[in-house]
DNA sequence: GTCAGTTTGTTCTCACGTTCACAAACTCCT
DNA sequence: AGGAGTTTGTGAACGTGAGAACAAACTGAC
């Protein structure tokens, strides 16, 4: 993962192509920059933290909140609240992407957006194929959040032939032989692991030798892939096992303290 | 969060005697305990760090899957690799549960299974509400993995009355409004909220109001809670758009690369 | 009993992430 | 124009987490 996120020297000439082929909503692609500095100089984000990384999904929904609430202009406290984290890390943050702020103003709303949203590679829609469709690959097939926040359910995938046909999400259940095609063809880069965990590393296998790079995986198993291959895990019981670890450790006192 | 788990003199106490009510499966309580030094003055774990507690889950799983594959015991090294993580990380992060291994030798599967569940408090089942009976709290109701991992679903609720008195997974959905009194009624501490994101925030305060204090989120915006009251979140898009991230980062490249 | 081999538990060091605090830079009012 | 007030961006201090390395402690062979 570190050694193909290293030394990039295209990716910033890259991303500026793209930012032509779509306009921002407010402002221009060189707003902000001090002038006598060019572009190549000043870029910044080359190496973004990982902890950043995660939170910048949480800025953008809360931009997305505040734009939606008319809010044009707001200030790094502002954000802060609407995305639940402190204004200094908040403001660290976003100095990773860049200065995209004014001082003694505080952030243009779509602008930042915008921001964010290239830099987190939103701006255009990421096809995503989705592998098992029981319960929760019916609940994810379904979700309206994916398609507005810059992702399409491009196919569904399972290996119960009873299941083929089937139309989920006005998109119609395939065999899961289908994936190297699909995935080719569409150009695929993101899978989605859903299926049982019994199941989960070979279609991960597949999924990788059909040329996904990005899983999101919901089975409850740990995936080897090869390097170069980003595998993310969401796992449901997991989460309530440490909120039972803290309830645990706050649920026997309230009676006990009294006699202290 | 912090404040809520500072200083608890009797919360070892309280363990131990949960401890004798169900014995593991191997060993006695006292195993592994330096003669000569008092059970109190060994007790470890006071404050276990996040990072460690978050994974304990994936650890408790690899023993059980050892478990089933037959294995009786097991170095730091093999549990490291079926759990995915580097073995000197494993063996910190056991330590601060206690001295559960043994030198030479490694762990006995079941006894430390036993001691990691013991750790998260999932020795017996806790009770769960799940508000929101869509697509997702179909799925969720339905998952197996909560009941086979000290979880029990007691209840389903829904503000849609046209919901009302179905039956999903065994259980009949019923009206938001008993939130209180099954809450109180069936001791329940942890509630799962899977409701668009607008109706999110009242279904916490209500869920609050009634006594839970463990809240697993799966809406797609900021809770804002007293303190006290435990939130996690599980966001389907957030997780996506970090792998986008990184695959925005990669995916231009091969070609330009030929040309470096 | 002793010695070689193995594996845990822990210490030490380094890297990463968070928070504070403040200078720089902007707006607005007079 | 100048000064008061506001807000960003960042350097520095602090705390937490990760990984290497090793002593302590166990097993088994002879």
């Amino acid at each position: 993962m570190e050694t193909s996120r290293a030394h990039r020297p295209f990716r910033r000439l890259l991303e500026t192509r793209a930012l032509t082929a779509r306009t921002p909503t407010t402002g221009g692609p060189d707003q902000g920059l001090p002038t006598g500095v060019t572009a190549v100089e000043v870029t910044p984000g080359r190496d973004i933290p990982e902890a950043t990384v995660a939170r910048l999904p949480i800025y953008l929904r809360a931009l997305t909140s505040l734009a939606e609430a008319g809010t044009g202009t707001c200030s790094s406290e502002d954000l802060a609240t609407a995305a639940g984290v402190n204004s200094a890390k908040l403001r660290k943050d976003l100095s990773y992407l860049g200065s995209y702020g004014t001082r003694g103003v505080g952030y243009d709303v779509d602008y930042l957006r915008y921001q964010i949203a290239r830099e987190i590679g939103v701006t255009q829609d990421w096809p995503v194929i989705i592998v098992g469709i029981g319960n929760l690959g019916h609940a994810l097939a379904n979700y309206s959040g994916f398609r507005s926040r810059g992702f399409r359910v491009v196919a569904l995938l399972d290996a119960d032939p009873a299941r083929h046909g089937s139309v989920v999400a006005g998109l119609p259940v395939r065999a899961f032989d289908e994936l190297a095609q699909i995935t080719t063809e569409q150009d695929v880069a993101i899978g989605v692991i859903a299926t049982p965990a019994a199941a989960a590393q070979s279609v991960a296998d597949a999924m990788v030798a059909a040329g996904i790079t990005s899983v999101l995986n919901f089975a409850p198993t740990v995936l080897s892939v090869p390097d170069g291959v980003d595998v993310r895990k969401v796992d449901l019981s997991i989460e309530l096992q440490i909120l039972a670890f803290h309830e645990q450790r706050k649920a026997p006192l309230p009676a006990q303290e009294e006699t202290a």
